[in-house]
DNA sequence: CCGGACGCCTGTCGGC
DNA sequence: TGCCGACAGGCGTCCG
């Protein structure tokens, strides 16, 4: 589920709850998630939220504060997580897998159908563990230029759909926006992305940034499971152009199609992107 | 190194 | 109505 400006929606939702709280009690009803939670977690009663923050996908707690340092939570939400708060005592919803009674009398409380998710304890830096030292830039960021994609595009033969897709390149754009900027770009999720030009990649990265940071602003997309913290669902997908379209390009009125690529659905205006 | 496929899970939806 | 296959926002791992 979760791209970018979801897991972004989710840290700025819990972070006023979490930020600053102790950990009171923790209910692990299921620890079998995409690696089995790490046991660490188990022991964490008594343990302040120092902040929150996020990292491509990742939704990283620092845990303790000033000197007393005492490591970090890694989460990601897989492709059906999501969280919430509510106050603590209240019932738990089905798949609620993990939940953090605070010292604000809520429960940070976190729901994942799939188990595709994860929580993992990391004793040093997070950005150094294994999962996230790879990654490419954040996409908001400076760094994500028209320079640098044009560059890690030369002598790529892989199709500019999957490209931007792959985290070793530029985080954070999953399956949805990866089609929705493709539109914005006018380029075909087909196309090879070392046969791009320049010009075009530039314009790809502005619709990659365009499109993210709209979708940040509206709470993100929900399709089925996402929910912002409040419960509510993440309204940009009524601005959705070619994901999941069964009907017309808005621009030009030629019937929306649909493809597989790496085992997952694109979809694209054949007169629109070339 | 690169590209492509698989598998981890549960729920939902369309077709017969 | 019931069953069955396809598909769903991710991504580490394996294979050629």
């Amino acid at each position: 589920m979760p791209e970018l400006p979801e897991v972004e929606t989710t840290c700025r939702g819990i972070a006023p709850h979490v930020s600053g709280q102790r950990i009171e009690r923790v209910i692990l009803r299921d620890t079998r998630l995409r690696w089995p939670v790490s046991p660490e977690v188990a022991g964490l009663a008594g343990t302040r939220i120092a902040g929150v923050s996020r990292r491509a996908k990742y939704l990283l707690m620092a845990l303790g504060h000033g000197k007393l340092e005492q490591g970090n939570l890694i989460w990601h939400l897989g492709m059906s997580g999501s969280m919430r708060v509510a106050p603590t005592g209240s019932p738990a919803a089905s798949h609620e897998h993990v939940e953090f009674e605070l010292s604000n009398d809520q429960s940070l409380k976190f729901r994942d159908p799939r188990r595709f998710g994860a929580l993992l304890y990391c004793d040093g830096d997070p950005l150094q563990h294994r999962l996230l030292q790879p990654l490419g830039p954040e996409p908001l960021a400076d760094e994500f230029n028209a320079d640098y994609l044009y560059r890690r595009c030369r002598g790529r033969s892989a199709a500019i759909k999957t490209f931007i897709m792959n985290s070793h390149i530029v985080v954070g754009v999953g399956n949805i926006y990866a089609s929705e900027a493709l539109y914005l770009a006018g380029i075909r999720p087909t196309r090879a992305a070392g046969r791009i030009s320049k010009a075009r990649i530039a314009r790809l990265v502005e619709a990659i940034r365009a499109t993210l940071t709209a979708a940040i602003a509206q709470g993100g997309t929900t399709l089925q499971d996402f929910t912002q913290v409040d419960g509510k669902p993440g309204y940009f997908r009524q601005a959705l152009q070619v994901y999941a379209n069964k009907g017309d390009c808005q621009a030009c009125g030629t019937a929306i199609r649909h493809l597989v690529q790496g085992q997952r659905s694109s979809y694209y205006c054949p007169a629109c992107q070339i």
